[in-house]
DNA sequence: TGGCGCTATCGAAACGTTTCGCACCAGCAA
DNA sequence: TTGCTGGTGCGAAACGTTTCGATAGCGCCA
């Protein structure tokens, strides 16, 4: 177990060659006549080598190694993500390496740091923040091929796989309206985080089409976190004129409204609708079942992965392309009519 | 953003010193004067050097990459260990890379030959089989410091973490022999998995304690795969003397269960009653809440990490020792005396 | 026969660190 | 003056690859 891995030399020493030639044969970057491959094939079948990717990277300059920075990995939502990255990863002989930023920017930071410590070759980024300045700062830390996921950062010029977000909160809140819903919720994530103004404005935007002014004082924050959707969720439902429906923007959000809604003995959709935004993979299960509004996550992230390689491969500068999704609406239990 | 990052030469250079000195302070490996000191970290400051962990790694052979193996990366119950051995990893100045191996060896193993050419320098694994062959194969595969979480390898010499997994199947079932259930289903892993052997032995031992005979044909293979368990639940509890409980032995598997429930109409607990092992997070918005086994598996990876990170410092020789986690009971809703 | 071009192979430098032996210097005792 | 010692700092080798210019062998044509 304890481990001195046959080098590179100790292959060329057996099959009697010069050790530029097995790397020739390793990489197929250089003509080797037929019998030398195969003497070469053989001693490395024989003495058990795997290249020592350390080293590959130290001279060649590049990294097989890929970054996968996403807020939570313990969120099923972006594990989802983490999956298929590696997935498409391991069969290019690639590697992926994930870390959560806790939807932190300090942590991120720091995650960025170990990322470029570890030289990783490219990198795949749900970024924290949205804003110009903290585009600003993470220009500066970022020294590979990027591809941002599901957000733009304000000044940053890589290619952004995203969905259409305004779309998202527009499909929730019509899809309530069009039932007859006239005061509407919504539990909304970080102001200054796009995906989160995005589609709060996307509810905003469906009242305007239907000629509807958005109910003041029904929009409260709940970070991308369970427990403090939960607050919000139970602020919002003890009001006397609570509204008859709520929009929640992400997974981990109608989790927390659940909670409440549990906790209150609310019936749904019976007392109270609610439409999520981004799908609960247990949602056939809950009852009532949830209506939500998905986005194609897993073609996203898939896109995302191979464009980063393609990025890698060709040395192409990033030219800030946007690249969206659209999002659709399944309905399910839990939205109906408000009560009369 | 296209990275030519700074090197130790930079630094020295910068600060007037040899490499050799940088180096030294870097690490604190050898005696450096006070203002020396300052100067190189003033010049580390000034042109925002990062080492180069690449290098670092070839030269030292020590490797500040930690590997984890986990059958499913998108499992909750998985990705929350990703989770905590990331934070401690981060906090200790180590990366952490994760794969899954779908429960399958050869993916295993593929993933193991990734895990090797990056030259981690140490591995957690939840390993995909328990059989002395698989450690025999596993054996030559590893040449790393290594825990094993959540089951033992025979034959392989490592630290072990896990629960008592007879237990756990024990607890779930003598809590549903003591409602007074006697026809009692149980949806097993794979066969020679030994997580999954000894919770379905738990299940036997309860029986034999109760003075019962575990009944016949009621033990279904679900493998830790959703819809298999589905579809063993499906046929449970479509035969005309159906149990009038279920045990279920992961989270996955539960959730099998529950689909087939919610498609049968059955009531419960009046009409069924389960208990699963391994919690569900989102449990408490579930109806009804699900009576399960749990075990503490956060504690565990706590423990998993901290424990491989000291085997690596101190260079520990493995001995085979297994660290054994208690598993417990919450009585929910889903569990009640079988109907009359 | 000599020169040319092609193919297969080789040798050595380089990637950015760590590590180790050696040199320098001041202070001090003999 | 010489020799020793302890505290600093230096230079060069080495880690395991890739890469590139050099070379040897060979057939071919003039």
């Amino acid at each position: 177990m304890e481990g001195i891995l046959a080098t590179i030399k100790d292959v060329a020493k057996r099959a009697g060659v010069a050790i530029s030639t097995v790397s020739a044969v390793l990489n197929r970057s250089a003509p080797v006549s037929e019998d030398t491959v195969a003497r070469v094939e053989a001693a490395i079948r024989e003495i058990g080598f795997t290249p020592h990717g350390v080293a590959q990277s130290l001279r060649s300059g590049r990294s097989r190694l890929i970054g996968l920075v996403v807020p939570n990995i313990a969120n099923p939502h972006f594990a989802a993500v983490a999956r298929e990255v590696e997935n498409v990863c391991l069969s290019a002989g690639y590697t992926s390496v994930v870390f959560s930023t806790g939807q932190d920017a300090e942590r991120e930071s720091q995650v960025l740091r170990m990322m470029r410590a570890q030289r990783v070759g490219g990198l795949i980024i749900i970024p924290t923040r949205s804003d110009a300045a903290h585009g600003a700062a993470l220009i500066n830390q970022i020294h590979v091929p990027t591809v941002l996921l599901d957000m733009y950062v304000e000044g940053l010029p890589f290619e952004v796989i995203k969905t259409d977000n305004v779309a998202a909160g527009y499909l929730a809140t019509d899809h309530l309206i069009r039932l007859g819903h006239r005061r509407i919720g919504i539990i909304a994530g970080i102001p200054g985080l796009a995906t989160s103004d995005d589609r709060a404005g996307g509810y905003q935007r469906a009242h305007e089409a239907h000629g509807l002014r958005a109910p003041d004082g029904l929009m409260l924050p709940g970070m991308f976190d369970q427990s403090l959707a939960y607050q919000a969720a139970m602020d919002l439902l003890a009001r006397p004129d609570r509204p008859t429906a709520i929009v929640t923007i992400s997974n981990m959000m109608t989790m927390g409204l659940l909670f409440a809604i549990r906790e209150l003995g609310l019936r749904v959709p019976e007392e109270l609708s609610f439409v999520g935004i981004d799908d609960l993979e247990y949602a056939p299960i809950l009852k009532p079942q949830p209506t939500v509004v998905v986005t194609p996550i897993l073609p996203m992230a898939r896109r995302a992965i191979r464009s980063l390689l393609e990025q890698m491969a060709s040395g192409a500068v990033p030219d800030g392309r946007r690249e969206v999704y659209e999002p659709h609406l399944i309905v399910r239990e839990s939205s109906a009519p408000p009560p009369a």
